[in-house]
DNA sequence: CGAGGTTACTTTACGTCGTAAGGAGTCGCA
DNA sequence: TGCGACTCCTTACGACGTAAAGTAACCTCG
C-alpha cells in the first residue's frame, strides 16, 4: 500500500494532528480506547509487519474489532498520518552548534538514519504531500535552525534542506526495505543477494564486460567490518561518504558568495 | 501497494529480465499474448492509474482475463520488475564528456527527473533490492562512466552514485506523488495546499512563531515563473539548486585528494 | 427515577484485490 | 488418430478497507 497524506477531510485530519481528540463529559458509554492508544498500537503493529498492516490487526492488538477504530479515526490514511507524526516525536528538536553547523547536521542525519531503521514503514508515507503534523515540523525546523547558522539565504537553504532530506531518506530506504523484504520472505539479505547474483552470473557471465564502470565501483573495496552484515555495512559506509560529499557542497556554498 | 523486487523464484525472474521468453515451436494453441505485450500494457495502465493498478486491468486492456497473464508471468511482483526495467530502456545510456563531468551528470539527473515524471509508479518500486535488470544496470553504468572520468576512486564514487540517485529520486517523488495524489482525489496541487494550509493557519495561528526557521526558509522567494504550477515550480527550483550543491561537493572531492 | 438521545462497539456485508484450482478447447507430433 | 502440452477461461478463496445497521451502556433532563 502507498499512503498519500490525508485524502479525507483536511480539517478533521489536521485537528487530530494538532489538537488530539476532545474529551469532554459526553453521554454514552465510557470510551475504552483513545486516539493515542490506537496510534501507539498502530505503530507497534507497523514496526512488526510493515506498512501492509491491517486495521483488523490494530484492532485485535487492542482487543477490539477493526470497526471500533473508526469511532476514533476517520480511516486508515488518517491513522497512518497520525502514526507518522507521533513516531517523529521521538526525535531531538535541538542540536548544539558549539562546533559549527557541520557536526550538527551530521548528528541530525544520523538520528534520522536510526529513526528510519526503527520505523521503516515511515519511509513509505508519501513525502510529496507532507503530513503537516507538529512533530514533522519540529524535525525540519531543527535542521533549518542549524542551516540558518551558515548565513546562507533561505532561498538557497530550501534546496539544501531538500537535498539532505532526500539523501537520508534514500540511503535509509536501502537497508530498511532490504530488511523488510528479507523478513517478508524469511530470507536474510545475504541469502537473497547470493541467490540472485549467482543466477545472474550464471545467465550473464560477461556482466563485468558489459558494465565495466559498475565493475570498477563495486570492486574497489576496503577491508570490511565483520560485525555487521555485508549489505548493512555497505549501506552505512555509503551513507557516511555520500553525506560527506553533500556537506562539502554546502561548505563550498558558504565559502563562496 | 509496495513492491519488493522479485520475491518469487530468482531464476525465473532473472531469466525473464535478461532473456525474455523462449518462443520455439511448441504444441498447444498459438499464444495470443507475449511477455512484451503484457509488460507494455502494464506500463500503460500504471502510467494512468499508478502503482495500484490491478492484474484485471492489465488483462482487460489486452482483451483477456487477469488469469491469462499468469501463463506468461509468475505474478504481479515479477510483472512490476519487468515493467520497471523495460521503462528504463527509454533512457540514454551514454553521455558526452566534452565539457567535463559536471554538465554530463546534470544531463543525467534531468533525464531521470523527466523519466520519473513520465512513470511516477517507478518511484514506488523498492530501491533496496535492485531489480537487477539490464536496463537498470545500463542507466547506472552511464552515471558511473561519467563519474569515473573525475579520477576519483571507486570506493568514493559508490557513495556519490548513491547520493545522486537518492537525491534525484527524492526530488522527483515530491512532484510525482503530488500529481498522483491530486489525480486520485481530483484535486489539483494548489487546491490541496490551499485547503490544508488554510485550516492549519486557522487552527494554529502562530505557526510562524513556533517554527521561525522554517518561516525564514519559506518566505525568502524570488519572482515566480507563472507558466508552471506553484508546487512544480518550487520543486524544480529546489531540484536544480540542490543538485548544484551536490555537484559542488563532488567538485571539492575532485580538487582535494 | 425513568425516558430519550447519544455514544462505543459489534456483526454482517460489499466490492476490491492477488492468485490457486480445475476445466475447455487447440495444436504438434507419434 | 490420439496423446500430451499448451493457452485461456470460470470459479473460488481469503485477505483487505469500510459502509450500514444493530445492541447495549451511559448522561441529561423531566
Amino acid at each position: 500500500m502507498v499512503v498519500y497524506a490525508g485524502q479525507g477531510d483536511p480539517r478533521r485530519s489536521i485537528e487530530l494532528l494538532w489538537r488530539g481528540s476532545a474529551v469532554e463529559n459526553r453521554p454514552g458509554p465510557k470510551p475504552g480506547l483513545s486516539v493515542d492508544l490506537i496510534v501507539d498500537a498502530g505503530i507497534a503493529v507497523a514496526d512488526e509487519q510493515g506498512m501492509a498492516f491491517s486495521m483488523r490487526a490494530v484492532g485485535e492488538r487492542l482487543g477490539r474489532t477493526a470497526m471500533a477504530l473508526y469511532t476514533y479515526v476517520p480511516g486508515k490514511n488518517e491513522l497512518v498520518d497520525l502514526m507518522y507524526d507521533r513516531a517523529m516525536a521521538s526525535l531531538p528538536t535541538v542540536y548544539v552548534l558549539d562546533d559549527g553547523w557541520r557536526p550538527a547536521v551530521t548528528a541530525w542525519a544520523h538520528d534520522m538514519w536510526e529513526f528510519y531503521g526503527r520505523h521503516p514503514w515511515v519511509l513509505q508515507v508519501s513525502q510529496a504531500r507532507p503530513v503537516l503534523g507538529p512533530h514533522e515540523f519540529a524535525v525540519i525546523e531543527a535542521l533549518a535552525a542549524i542551516l540558518v547558522s551558515t548565513g546562507l539565504p533561505g532561498r538557497r537553504l530550501r534546496g539544501i534542506v531538500g537535498a539532505i532530506n532526500y539523501f537520508v531518506r534514500g540511503a535509509a530506504q536501502t537497508i530498511a526495505e532490504a530488511r523488510a523484504a528479507g523478513g517478508a520472505t524469511g530470507e536474510a539479505d545475504e541469502e537473497w543477494w547470493y541467490a540472485r547474483s549467482a543466477v545472474l552470473v550464471e545467465l550473464e557471465p560477461d556482466l563485468a564486460k558489459k558494465f565495466p564502470m559498475l565493475h570498477v565501483l563495486e570492486n574497489d573495496r576496503e577491508p570490511v567490518d565483520p560485525s555487521l552484515p555485508y549489505l548493512e555495512n555497505d549501506a552505512l559506509e555509503n551513507f557516511r561518504s555520500g553525506l560527506g560529499v553533500l556537506l562539502d557542497g554546502i561548505e563550498a556554498a558558504v565559502a563562496k558568495p
